[in-house]
RNA sequence: UGGGGCGUGGCGAAGUGGUCUAACGCACCGGAUUCUGAUUCCGGCACUCCUAGGUUCGAAUCCUAGCGCCCCAGCCA
């Protein structure tokens, strides 16, 4: 139930084209690229992906298919202090599961680092790389600065044949980290300070989790990246804004190669309301517990979604819905759980499910009486079909759904009113026992109307239905409510928030576990999705275990009733 | 005069000189239907496209000048 599915992603034609399809479109018109759209997404295994990066796998991934080209999965690897085996692991995992299939074509910017030396070798025979000597602090002083020219370093006419040399050396590991690196020889001088001679090699003496010990020089990530491109055939590479500045450098990098050109070009990232997308601070969550890991189902990642309940086709509707530019944007989160609803609507079986019960008693109901009510499945799905509901003389209702001094648009049960159960009768509440100590409201005594029965014709109308669960017969269920991580739309925000843990949603995780749920949903396994009615979607928890089940809110249902309250009673 | 980008409704985003008093989606506001206050349906929501000039019979689209916002000074990616 509510499996993934194994479809490949449609292409939807009534979307209209990004600016990325028309100078594609430009290209394949101009004779410029010779055989089929090649594209890549190139994550670095040191972290999980996130919604972010969806948008990256959508675009990658939908641009090969709508050319009938290929998209490649490459793990840019280039720094081995900060990467693990347990990231590439979840980011294939999170692709697969969003859709994807990128075939036999998983690379490593690793599988590049032989030749990418050989590369190297040659940019110094060229009188084009050198072996510099400078400190990192010296490096830096000497690139200058954003308005002032840098300055050239003393080694940098070093002899080609020294250059040789030392590089050789550098791999050699005769050297300690920092004392050297290999920079290409450009110009000190540029605007833009990519240029200024940046960094190719440095010195890490660290375990790889590829190349295990065989390299103690590491190319940087600029150095490594457009010529992976080169290799790999890409036509098209996509990325994000913030390389731009780059796109000169990797140009000029390729041109001294003489190799293969592919095209760059940058849109804006995703940023997300109510939440963060940097993994930096995502990281940063994770470390201080300040969620319960990079699956918590309040995390924007692929990961965190999943668990919460989040469907594959919703994400990529979303990515479908969100466009493509180059101006920065902040999407509204709604529009994430819009589709995820629109989604789920049309699949997810509806189910009775009381959060925070309160006891209901059938007076004129006979006592140890069961009848079986039909209950249809999904309303949007007749193929769905139905299920029975025990009923029962005492049952449990939704505590909220009962005031005993309600507002006059209030239309769920209050003494002497009426309401239907959904699949059920009408009944009326009739008086209302409390806890003579705390006032507080423990069981309603009701009367139903036998002439109501669901299904049988009746006249009568009232105006509010409610979900219910038989008491005998509930199984009982912890739940899981979430709500934004952030209590600020943009908490990323550096000006707004210089320290965005402290935008942190206290409430966004509340845990009931005294829930009542239909027994129909004994039998259901994590990932499990369905629609509680009137509550919201949820689904099986991963930890979720049959003598103790739990389940995670996904998405509440649109709540007109609540915008009512909060308009009214504010 | 450091370099590179971007500015269309609350949020995204189409639009590439005439059909623009500007598509579409989300959000929001009505109203109809409803045994989920859900879904669905119907209607509303920019005389205006950062601003000011200019070109043109005609400009969101072309030109000029301003203004605003984002990115870059990792041996990170």
């Amino acid at each position: 139930m509510n499996k993934a599915s194994n479809k490949t992603p449609e292409i939807d034609e009534s979307r209209t084209s990004n600016f990325i399809e028309h100078l594609i479109d430009a290209d394949r018109e101009a004779g410029k690229i010779a055989g089929p759209v090649h594209t890549r997404f190139p994550p670095e295994p040191n972290g999980f992906l996130h919604i972010g990066h969806a948008k990256s796998i959508c675009l990658n991934f939908g641009l090969a298919r709508k050319y009938g080209g290929l998209c490649n999965l490459r793990f840019d690897d280039t720094n081995p202090v900060k990467e693990e085996v347990r990231y590439v692991e979840s980011i294939k995992e999170d692709v697969k599961w969003l859709g994807f299939d990128w075939g036999d074509r998983e690379f490593y910017a690793s599988d590049y680092f032989e030749t990418l030396y050989e590369y190297a070798v040659q940019l110094i025979r060229k009188g084009k790389a050198y072996v510099d000597d400078l400190s990192p602090d010296q490096i830096r002083e000497y690139r200058g600065t954003l308005s002032e020219p840098g300055r050239e370093s003393p080694c940098r006419n070093r002899s080609i044949e020294e250059n040789l040399d030392l590089f050789a050396r550098m791999r050699a590991g005769e050297f300690k980290e920092g004392d050297r690196v290999l920079r290409a020889r450009i110009d000190m001088s540029s605007g833009n300070l990519n240029l200024r001679d940046p960094v190719m090699y440095r010195i890490f003496k660290a375990h790889h989790h590829r190349t295990e010990d065989r390299w103690c020089i590491y190319p940087m990530y600029d150095w490594a990246h457009g010529q992976s491109d080169a290799i790999e055939g890409i036509t098209h590479s996509i990325c994000t804004l913030e390389f731009e500045d780059h796109r000169p450098l990797y140009d000029w990098f390729l041109d001294q190669l003489g190799i293969h050109h592919p095209r760059q070009i940058e849109f804006a990232r995703l940023n997300l309301s109510y939440t963060v997308l940097s993994k930096r601070k995502l990281l940063q969550l994770v470390q201080e517990n300040r969620v319960d890991g990079w699956d918590d189902p309040r995390m924007p990642t692929i990961s965190g979604l999943r668990r919460r309940g989040y469907t594959p086709e919703s994400i990529r509707d979303f990515c479908d819905r969100i466009g493509v530019a180059k101006a920065n944007s902040t999407v509204d989160i709604a529009l994430l759980e819009h589709c995820l609803r629109e989604d789920l609507n049309r699949s997810a079986p509806r189910v009775m499910a009381v959060l925070d019960p309160l006891r209901i008693v059938i007076e004129n109901y006979p006592e140890g009486q069961v009848e079986e009510m039909e209950g249809e499945n999904n309303p949007e799905d007749p193929a769905a079909g139905s299920r029975k509901i025990s009923f029962t003389r005492e049952l449990y209702i939704e505590r909220e759904d009962f005031m005993e001094d309600p507002p006059k648009k209030f239309f769920r049960l209050a003494p002497g009113r009426e309401v239907r159960l959904k699949h059920a009768y009408i009944i009326k509440c009739e008086t209302v026992v409390k806890d003579e100590s705390t006032g507080e409201v423990v069981e309603l005594r009701c009367t139903y109307d036998p002439a109501t029965r669901s299904g049988e014709a009746d006249g009568r109308k009232v105006k509010g239905t409610l979900h219910w669960v038989s008491a005998e017969h509930a199984v009982n269920a912890e739940v899981r409510l979430y709500d934004h991580l952030f209590t600020t739309a943009n908490p990323g925000d550096e000006k707004e928030n210089p320290d965005f843990t402290m935008a942190l949603n206290a409430e966004s995780l509340k845990i009931l576990t005294n829930c009542k749920l239909e027994p129909s949903l004994k039998g259901t396994r994590p990932g499990d999705r369905f629609q509680f009615l009137r509550m919201g979607y949820f689904s099986v928890d991963l930890e979720s275990a049959p003598e103790r089940p739990i389940f995670n809110r996904a998405v509440t249902l649109r709540d007109t009733w609540a915008r009512i309250v909060k308009k009214e009673g504010a």
